[in-house]
DNA sequence: AAATCGGGGAG
DNA sequence: CTCCCAGATTT
């Protein structure tokens, strides 16, 4: 039913002729500015390209006069763009193109693909809005629309998740109304279906929505995996008195260990009895750290700092966000698992 | 500060 | 094949 569910396109093509953009400057049916278009559009939003494909069609009108430009021109055109790759290719391409195809773009995305700068996705849409072929494309909105509709689970940066989605992608292309059905899916990705908060309640696909349905919006696509986990130090103070009792301070109820009893907590050893006396009103003697213990939540790694000290002194009354504890009560505490284990 | 984006090139 | 990069922009 999902895969081949032909009132996916139905819908997507009718929103797009109600909702979708029908003014951009490459919605014509000149090959060149579909495929100039769609090459600035790899790595920049449409908002920043308008500027600089107005001013490249200007200065460079058709292939020909792009291919007989000097590099230096196109990369002046191009400056400001970023991924300047890109206008080194399209300056190759334009050549390839009048050298070896008189001037012509090939039709079959098969042979749009070998242009450099022109991969599978660029090379579907070029053929798709300038020659209607029935083809697939993924890029990154694509992406997200077609993992939260069908629920695709995984980084699309996989492989295999990439290789869901296109198969997804070709299963769901209409037989007809292929240049509004793709137009609508970008758009869709663009206006609707956005990274962060979509407009559900504005997309024509919301019935059969595995995200929608699920709430799961915010979790599909999966985010990349994080390479390097990052890396967080903590000093946690282990106050006794001269009872041998502990010092704990209950967390902020929101964040990591919310409203949970734990050790204070330091930015380094040598702020510690500064902290101490600042914010507790205890005086403290410091011994020197223990070694550290490491600790690894989802999203970051922990370094802990156990240092003890001792309260010298009297103990100056707390408020109910601290207090002094025996060992043994510490055991029906609610303590986050790697203080109970520091405690031992 | 970290993620994003499609294609090319290196390993 | 599988990484890793380019760079401006967004979160």
């Amino acid at each position: 039913m999902t895969a081949s569910n032909p009132l996916f396109a139905d819908r997507l093509i009718a929103w797009q002729e109600q909702y979708g953009r029908h003014d951009l400057p490459w919605q014509v049916s000149d090959p060149y500015r579909i495929w100039l278009s769609e090459v600035m559009l790899q790595q920049t939003q449409v908002g920043t390209v308008i500027p600089y494909f107005l001013n490249f069609i200007a200065r460079f009108p058709d292939v020909a006069a792009l291919a007989s430009a000097s590099p230096d021109d196109v990369l002046a055109a191009w400056s400001g763009l970023g991924y300047y790759s890109r206008a080194r290719n399209l300056h190759r391409a334009a050549q390839m193109l009048v050298n070896s195809h008189g001037g012509h773009f090939p039709q079959a995305p098969e042979a749009l693909i070998e242009l450099p700068g022109v991969g599978r996705s660029t090379a579907a849409a070029i053929a798709v809005f300038a020659f209607g072929a029935r083809a697939a494309i993924l890029d990154g909105n694509v992406k997200r629309v077609l993992a939260r509709w069908a629920g695709i689970e995984g980084w699309p940066g996989e492989k295999r998740v990439e290789n869901t989605l296109w198969q997804l992608a070709e299963s769901l292309l209409p037989s007809s109304g292929i240049a509004g059905y793709t137009q609508g899916l970008m758009d869709l990705g663009s206006q609707v279906c956005t990274r962060t908060r979509p407009c559900c309640g504005a997309c024509p696909v919301k019935e059969d929505c595995v995200a929608c349905i699920a709430g799961r919006q915010s979790q599909l696509p999966a985010p990349k995996p994080r390479k390097t986990i990052p890396e967080r130090h903590v000093v946690l103070l282990l106050i006794r008195d001269a009872r041998g009792r502990i010092f704990l301070e209950r967390r902020p109820p929101a964040g990591i260990w919310g409203g949970l009893w734990s050790l204070p907590e330091a930015q380094d050893t040598l702020s510690a009895a500064s902290l101490c006396a600042c914010r507790y009103g205890v005086n403290v003697d410091f011994d020197p750290p223990l070694p550290d213990v490491r600790h690894t939540f989802t999203h970051f790694h922990l370094a802990i700092t156990p240092l003890p000290g001792a309260v010298n002194g009297a103990v100056v009354v707390t408020d109910s966000g601290t207090g002094w504890f025996d060992l043994v009560d510490i055991e029906t505490l609610g303590l986050p698992a790697p203080v109970r284990r520091l405690l031992k």
